[in-house]
DNA sequence: ATCCATGCAAAGGGTTTGCACTTAG
DNA sequence: CTAAGTGCAAACCCTTTGCATGGAT
């Protein structure tokens, strides 16, 4: 999606196009499996007194538009990416606590399964596996 | 695991067995799924008084000696269950919020495929997939 | 000129911690 | 008796909300 593109859809939805939104977005595209308190951070290098209180309210936003997407990776806040990048799977290690990317079609099998078996569709891009890796086994 | 063998295990690593800790590892075995608040009221409902701070403290000590475990389903609090009895992959719709259980055996292609491709070792009883029902789609 | 979006501060869940008291061993 | 466990209250992190001000359209 290009940038007019969704400042498009934003007014089409009777939203605003603002500099805290485009900068949260910027920021989530520059950091990958940032947390809300992260993406704060970023955007305050570049605009001073951005409040968290907005970051939530846009991530809510940029998520009701599909352009986001969130995960939980262990116990804390979330973390968000772009929805166009975020096409894979989650691990992560309980004994290092790093977070690995695999690519989904390792999936298949389970969301083929699933689907056949209950009809259920399963999102791949919000799993998270948890595990030990390699190094931690 | 027996009554006997957790109390003595508790006891050879220097920890107590204690009314509370009895009605947490109860309560979790009669609930199903259920929060550390959930747990909490259900055991005043024998024991008046028993702390919630008491409830978490307790739940981590269970989950160490591994006779319990967590997941996460959805935003809010963990749901713990009995180790033993924690052998299947929740689904959680996104549609109905519904949180339903199926075979670990659904994701043994995924398992597999993580060990042979990284070395991971997957952790299924922690898995947690969310997506939409049968009839949520 | 609208009325949506923001900043701020306060409140809200869920969880952890410090400390004096209690209790299992 | 004495170390471990408990209750209580306060603190903590993460998130949401109410309201007056500010700004995109």
């Amino acid at each position: 999606m290009t940038e007019t593109q969704w400042h498009e859809e934003l007014r089409a939805k009777g939203y605003r196009v603002t500099p805290q939104r485009q900068l949260v977005l910027e920021a989530i595209k520059a950091l990958e499996h940032a947390t809300p308190e992260e993406i704060c951070v970023k955007v305050r290098e570049t605009a001073r007194g951005v409040n968290i209180s907005t970051v939530y309210r846009t991530l809510e936003l940029l998520e009701e538009l599909g352009l986001v997407t969130h995960t939980h990776l262990g116990h804390g806040a979330p973390t968000y990416h772009l929805a166009a990048e975020a096409d894979h799977v989650h691990l992560v290690c309980r004994g290092c606590e790093q977070v690995f990317e695999v690519r989904p079609e390792l999936a298949d099998g389970l969301v083929e399964g699933l689907d056949k078996e209950m009809g259920f569709v399963a999102d791949v891009r919000h799993l998270t596996v948890f595990g030990r890796c390699r190094d931690c086994r």
